[in-house]
DNA sequence: TTGACAAGTCAACACTGTTTACTTATACCG
DNA sequence: CGGTATAAGTAAACAGTGTTGACTTGTCAA
């Protein structure tokens, strides 16, 4: 048995040297501990252990714990196959996806972002991604007037809801007859997509 | 000059041993402090320093930090005035409240929580607060058929105007002519508040 | 005046994210 | 094949966090 099959056979310790592999362990590891216990109750010795890998080596990798969620967050889709489809329909898919996901226990990045959304560290990863992932590609696919401004305001909905979600506010919500939560969500959403106002 | 008023003149070092005074101290600089720069951002020390007191006061009056911002919290109105006035125009009410404080950099501990609203730490705080003093409270005052569901909606969506203050997203809400915007969401918050949908 | 009890203090605890100086394995090159 | 440069990985420390328990000290009642 060489050196190579050693380290394969046992994976855990002396592990052979591979700086992608390494890394990718460890962002393996955040994923699965962010999503599950959230940003801010993870700590780097915590994903280090569980990656089997120096806590050093988060902040030589992903330069901080931050820049270890960026990644994380990245590598995950806001919401699948949304923009497929008429617009006109929007409403009814955004209100099916959130209702959905409100009894579904949701999606687990999702989760990672309801325990720990506004974390101060979060903050600017946070704020980025909800331009980059949810407002402008809103935007550009409804478009029209004021596109930008419609796009937030169904965006301030979705996080709002999504914020609620586990609170008191969440009972309320997620307690309700599904068909006609997507009714009510569909009609405040389309709201908050009209050009004209007034 | 006898002790009392040797105290009261130099009242930063040897202070009379005042209970109550103390906790106010306290509590004063924590709102100061968590209302300039987050929760996250405030350590104990700090606001111990900035009340000059010990910092182990904090845990033995607050028993946590936590503790203190749940009281700091709890005695902030959150819509002052707001329920005051009929049913009919809630919406631009509340429309006219959030765009003003849009503009207006937002009242001192709303700020606090766009912050840190999601603070593990604050997160039961949270959901109390916005239970108790929005969603509770609304619901009582719009009254008729599934009050909290629709309570619930109109608070997710200033919650997720909040949340989406600060952010990209906010600056293309933030940059509109705030009498265009309040007619714009007041139609959001309108629609969430309809009993018929669709 | 003297206790008792509360108010206030101090130093330590276990933990956090991060950095630095160090060791060690790998892969290339003469 | 042997030596070495370079990268990967490590250990220990840093300064900071919230929190705790044992301690001292001021104040007020008996």
């Amino acid at each position: 048995m060489n050196r190579a099959e050693a380290a394969e056979a046992c994976a855990d310790r002396a592990r052979v040297r591979d700086r992608e592999a390494t890394r990718q362990r460890i962002l393996d590891s955040a994923r699965e501990l962010f999503t599950s216990s959230g940003y801010a109750q993870v700590s780097s010795r915590m994903i280090a252990a569980h990656a089997g890998v120096n806590v050093a080596l988060i902040n030589r990798y992903f330069g901080a714990k931050r820049g270890l969620l960026a990644e994380v967050i990245a590598s995950e889709a806001v919401f699948p196959g949304i923009f497929e489809g008429d617009v006109q329909t929007l409403p009814r898919r955004l209100a099916e996806y959130m209702v959905r996901r409100f009894n579904e226990e949701g999606t687990p990045l999702q989760r990672a972002l309801e325990h720990s959304g506004s974390d101060p560290d979060l903050q600017t990863v946070y704020q980025e991604r909800l331009r980059n992932a949810i407002i402008d590609p809103l935007a550009d696919y409804i478009g029209g007037p004021d596109a930008r401004v419609r796009a937030s305001l169904v965006a301030s909905l979705l996080v709002g809801v999504t914020v609620l979600r586990r609170s008191g506010g969440a009972a309320s919500l997620a307690g309700q007859d599904p068909t006609a939560m997507v009714r009510r969500l569909e009609h405040c959403i389309a709201a908050c997509l009209d050009t004209e106002v007034g």
